[in-house]
This record gives C-alpha cells, structure tokens and sequence, in this order.
DNA sequence: AATGAATGAGGGTTCATTCAT
DNA sequence: TATGAATGAACCCTCATTCAT
C-alpha cells in the first residue's frame, strides 16, 4: 500500500493541492496568465493564497503544473481510445473525432495552449516532464498512418509530423479563433449544427490529404 | 485635400497617434492584454503615458484601435493581391501561400488575434468598424472558387466559408503553436525548410478539398 | 533665476520629496532598515505610497537617498564651525566637542550608520555622492593637526587617520550602544550629566593621544 | 551526573537546542532582528521551523536567547585571561588587546550588539540573566586599575567606568563601522597591517589615559 | 498639444505563527 | 520529540488612470 487512506492528512493535503490546480486551470483558461489573479485561484480552491506557494512555489510554476496537467489529461483520453486498424480510413475518421470533441469539451486545452504560445513557450520550457507528456501524439497515429500504407490506400510519400499537424490545425484554429470568426463570418459558427458539418468536412478532407492518388491537382 | 502639411501642428499630432499605435501594437503583440503596460507602450512611442488617454481614451479602447488596425494592414495587402480567375487552381495557390506569407511576415497579426480571442472577443464586439473591415476575406475567395465550379475543376458541394477556414487554419496554426509544438514535434519546425514543406503540403491539400471527384474515402 | 517660485509645482514636488525623505530617515532610524515599513515612511510624509516609487524607485534607493543626506547634513553643520588654528588644543577641544554634540542632538545619525554598518555597507558603495560627502571629515581636522605639529605641542609620528578614529570612537560608542551599556554599568549613563563628564574625560583623552611627550608609559 | 548520556533524548533535545541557536546567532547577526527569517534558521539548524516555536516561543525570545548567549561566551572567554596584577600597565595592554582580538575573531558580538541597539535595547531588557552576564565586564578591570593606582603610576582621579568604556569604545567602533569608514577613509582599514597599527595606538592611549601626569593640556 | 505630479486599488509574495497529528 | 499543513496579516511594489497647469 503506497497511498495512505482518506482521511489521512496526506490525503488532505493531495486534496488541497488538486483544489488549487483546478482553480487555476479555470483561471488562467478564463484571464490568460498575466489576467489571471492567485486571490481568485484560492478563492475557488476554497483555501488560503498562501498555499499556492506552499505547494507550487509561485504563480510561473503553478503554471508550469497547469500545463503538465492539461497535456496529462489529454494523454490518458487520448490512451483510451482504441482505433480499428483493419480499417485505417475509419480509424483516421474516429482520431480526427476523438480530437475535435476532445478540444469542443474542454475549451481550456484551447485556451491554456493559447495563453502559454502568446508567451513565447516559457513555461514548457521550465517544464521536465512536459516534452515526455506530449510525446504521444504523433505516436497513436503513427500505426495507422503506416496500417493505411500497408493496405495502400495511404500515400506513402507522407511526413507523419503534416498529418498531425494537419489534423491539429483543423480543428483547433475553429475553436481557439471562435470569437473573431463570428465577427465577421458568421455567428452560427458557434451552432452544434455548423460544428457537425464543419467535423464532416474536416475528416472527408484528411482523407484525401492521406488518400494514395490525388485528382484534380 | 485632406492631409494637412507635415509642419503642422495636426500633422504633429497624427504622428503622435500613429507612433502610439505602432507601439501599442508590438507591445500588446508579445505581452497580451492583461501584461502589456501603458507605460511601455509611451515608452517605446516616445511620447508622455498621459497621451495615450489624449488620443484613445483607455487601455481598452487603444487595443480596440489595435485591432482595427491590424486588420486594415491586412485588407491593405490583400487587396494588392491579383489572383488569376483564368486558372482558380493556380489562383487558390497563389491564395494560400500569400496567407501564409503574411502570418509569417506579421506574427504580430497572429499574437493579436490570439490575445483578443483569449478575451473571448470583447473588444471586436466595441468595434463599429471591425466587421467592416473584415469582411474582405471571404469576399476574395469567392470569384475564385465560383470560377473554379465554373470551369468544372471545383466542387459544387462546398461551403464558402469551409474554404476560408481551411486555408486560415493551416495557415495560422502552425505559426500560432509554434512554441508548443517545437517542444514535442521537432525544434526543426521553426526552420524555412520545414516551413516551405509545410506550405506545399496544404496548398495541395486545400486543392484536394475543393476537387471535384475525390477517390479513396 | 534658477529656482522657480514657491507656489510652483515644481517647488510642491520638491516639497514632497524633501517630506519624503525627512520621513524616511526618522522611521529607518528608529526602526532599521528591514523593519521599516514603506507605509509608515509614506503616511509620515503625508504622502501616497506611490510616491516613493516615483521619486526614489525603491525602498533601497530611498535608503541610499537618506544615507547621502544624513552626510550631508553632518557637513553642513561641520563647514559651519571655526577652529582656531592659532591655539590648537582649544581647536581640538572644540572639533571634540562638536562631534560629540552633533551626535547627541542627532542621534538619527548614529542609526542609520549602523543600520547601513550591520547591512555590510551594501548602499554606501551603491551611492555614486557619497564618497564625496564623507570626504571632509578627515579635511578639518589635517590643518588643526599640523598646526599643533608646528607649534611642537602635539606628536609628529600621528596617522591622521587614527587622530580622526579617536575621536569618532569615543563619540560615536557611548551613543549607539547606550541601550545596552546601561543594562550593566549604569542607568545613569544617560543622564546630562553623566555625559558632559564624559566629553571632559574624552577631550582630555584625545590631547593625551596627542601630546608630544607621554610620560608614564 | 547533571548531563545525560549522548544517546537519550533528552540529549537529542539539547542538541537542537543548541543547533538552532548557533544557526540563530549567524542569522540575527547578518541580517539584523526584522531582516532574520525563522525559516533561515530552521534550514540552518537542519531541523523544522516549527521547533523554533517548540524550543523557545517566539522569534523574540529566540533573539533574547542568542544576547544572553553571546554575552555567556563573553564572559567565559575573559574568565581564562589572566592578568599580572605585579605589572599594571602590562596588564592593562593584555585587556585591551583581549577585548580587540575578541571583537575581531567575534564579529557576531559586535553586529547583535548593534542589532539589539538599534532595537533600543528591548530585548535585554527582558533578560533576566542578562544584567548577571555581562557585570563582570568591569569586575575584571577594578584590581587592574587598583594595582596601578597603590603602585602610584596610574591616575587616581578616575571613573573606572571611562576606563572601560575608553577600552570598549576604541575596539568596537572600528569593527562596528568598518564598512562606512573604508568609503571614505582607506579600503586599507580592513588589511591586517592596518589593524595591527591601530591596536598598538589604542593601547598606548589608553595608557596615557591612565598615567599619573599627563602634560600639554 | 503636451506633461509632471499624484492616486487608490490591488498585484504577487513573504512573514511569523498555530493547528493537528 | 517532531513535523507537514494551514493561516491572516502585511510587505514592497505596480497598475491604469486623473489632476492641474
């Protein structure tokens, strides 16, 4: 038995200290990292500002752990996903909409993600665990990229890294630049229905980026 | 004429203005809204902090300004743009790398959008002008495509707007997460190589999307 | 004219930072360096906080201020005095006794010398004025010396600088350590008279040090 | 048997005791009372803050804990001096040059003294032991000054207390104000060469001080 | 048109100390 | 004996903004 029981004090502590990280998952996703205030974080962590100190040091390093733990989230959604690799089109379909909803559902990866590239990568930076975390990405698509290939109907003369990439941008730039979009395009962007259609779309259009012969080019 | 001369003191001022702007623009650009200080902003405009109330009234209402003009820029260059409607294939190429060319050249662009979107939009609902002067964008796209269904090259079954987002998140993303990106796909994405690849990959692919008869879905 | 009239803001701003300072040196003589509370300095002053910052930067510059000051002012009162050359020992007996009286009637003088002594002298070597302010103190007394050297009543194998030690010793210690001095010689040490003793026992301790034949040594 | 056995507790008591007062004294003595930080002091005694609280109360019992300390380590270091009563003056330069070596090898002594001082002496004058502890400063002065006076070479017209404070005078402040007096006297003050000067000169005019006939005043 | 002086609210952070085991 | 968790007060300092000329 490693973990102490519930009650113990260390559980408490373990309890404070995932309080204070959800708070500030909400905090900065809301006020960006600068707008964000330690008052607010404890505040709805329900505990003192002091402790934020306590246990993450300063405001820069509670922001480091906030990052590791949205990239930690993602990775335990994204490890239990199983896609078919008998059927690579349909596995591509389902990642492309494992990763949309994934980025629908949780507004803040967006917005953490934003906040932390507007500050130049600092905090990954300071960050160990960070480049290990994030390392799966490529490799869940990996298999199936190389299954397609294998039965040929993927392209073979294709970097692993663009259809990440590619995939990424897709659906992520829709909802990161969702309010500047509905100024000028249209408002019903924001409607489930237009989502739908935009995910249609989006995954008709990875395939045939992956797809063996491309007409019309 | 509308300009007075350069001696005057109108024109004084208008210098003042726009050397605030510039500033304002570099500076919200790579602190965000929340970190971006006034005093910085006068600073780097050599002028008294006291005058960016003298022509914008508030923080708020000079990155408003900010946002207005940034778009403006844009309209500007885009508009200098001739796209051969003779050949849309080669006129949606030439679409796609000036996009992606001006994020490159204007990263400030990119860094604005952000920050504005991580404030969900708040100022560009201030803004009279602003959906004004965005509008352009899909207004560009549509002859091109329209002539592309015309020649029979294109889709008919397309969204205007899906081809506006496809090209603006390809474009954008990539430069938009460079720094997280670079901390578990490769530091080598910042390089031109690596960027130049990336540019031929969605060029094609956007063309993929808009072509008529897609195989291998 | 190079100063502007009383009325003026400029005079009001000078007005201010002269409160500031004046308030400074009492509260970080009375309460040290790190137990000052810039608040206290400020409300002392009448003042808003801020305004430490804006005409000292810091609480450390406005300490490096005080100390300048504090010099300064010693040489003031110093530049005032007249020593009789023509008589030396009653010149010493004076240089002596203004030290000694200076020290007493400033005793803001003695605690900031500490405080800034017990801080390893880290803003004295900041301060760019302060070699220069300090400099006369030896000054003085080189021409009363050489006077008594020529008139053959005082020693001609004397460090200058151990004729100036003596003196400020011997003033200096029974002032800044009277606190802990009467914990276990005397209360009395602190009364009027017990100090005018003290001043005849020292004036007549430094003709001693001085004189040219020491008998009974 | 008052100690008990290494290995007990109570002996383990008594070494965090001490642990935590020796790591108090460096601290009180280089950053002054408001500049120490309890948690300094724990990290340098290698043992918890909170047994700071456990073992003496309060940072300012603590502080009182380290005067009575340094004032015992005093007293125990001039209890092994002996002095040779039969030569007066000799015994008088072998005080002097204790008190000096002892202020140069401790300089703890000198900056809690001063830090207490600059307290007002608040802390000493909690001290029950304190008076005890340092009375015999003095004590071990009178039969020097006694001999002197019966064998006729020293002045009977003497406040034995001016005799120590001349002593202490000239020893403390040169170690005291060691920082300030190099910024405008001689960085050369701090040399060895220099101290060594200096000692010689205190002693023989403390010796002047004491002598029977003192000419030229 | 321009600016130096001033401000109040609140920023992140640190402090000595206490609680609970 | 010893300690990790927790606290509230306050610290130095910075912010966007306004006053007065």
């Amino acid at each position: 038995m490693e973990k102490a029981k519930t009650g113990t004090r260390a559980a408490q502590a373990d309890r404070s200290r995932a309080a204070i990280l959800k708070a500030a998952v909400k905090v900065f996703s809301r006020q960006g990292y600068a707008g964000a205030r330690t008052e607010q974080i404890a505040s709805q962590a329900k505990c003192n500002e002091r402790m934020i100190y306590y246990y993450f040091g300063s405001k820069d390093e509670l922001f480091v752990s906030v990052l590791e733990h949205i990239y930690a989230q993602f990775n335990l959604a994204e490890a239990r996903q199983r896609f078919d690799l008998a059927n690579p089109q349909q596995a591509i379909r389902d990642l492309v909409a494992f990763t949309w909803n994934y980025y629908l559902k949780h507004p803040e990866f967006i917005t953490i993600l934003g906040t932390e590239n507007l500050l130049q990568g600092i905090h990954a930076r300071k960050s160990r665990n960070l480049r290990a975390l994030s390392g799966t990405a490529v490799g869940m698509l990996q298999p199936i990229v190389e299954a397609g290939q294998a039965q040929g109907v993927f392209r073979d003369d294709i970097d692993i890294r663009h259809v990440y990439l590619m995939i990424a941008s897709l659906c992520y730039f829709y909802n990161s630049n969702l309010h500047t979009l509905s100024c000028f395009l249209d408002d019903a962007l924001a409607s489930p229905k237009e989502k739908q259609h935009w995910l249609e779309f989006i995954s008709d259009l990875v395939l045939r980026g992956l797809a063996r012969v491309a007409e019309g080019t």
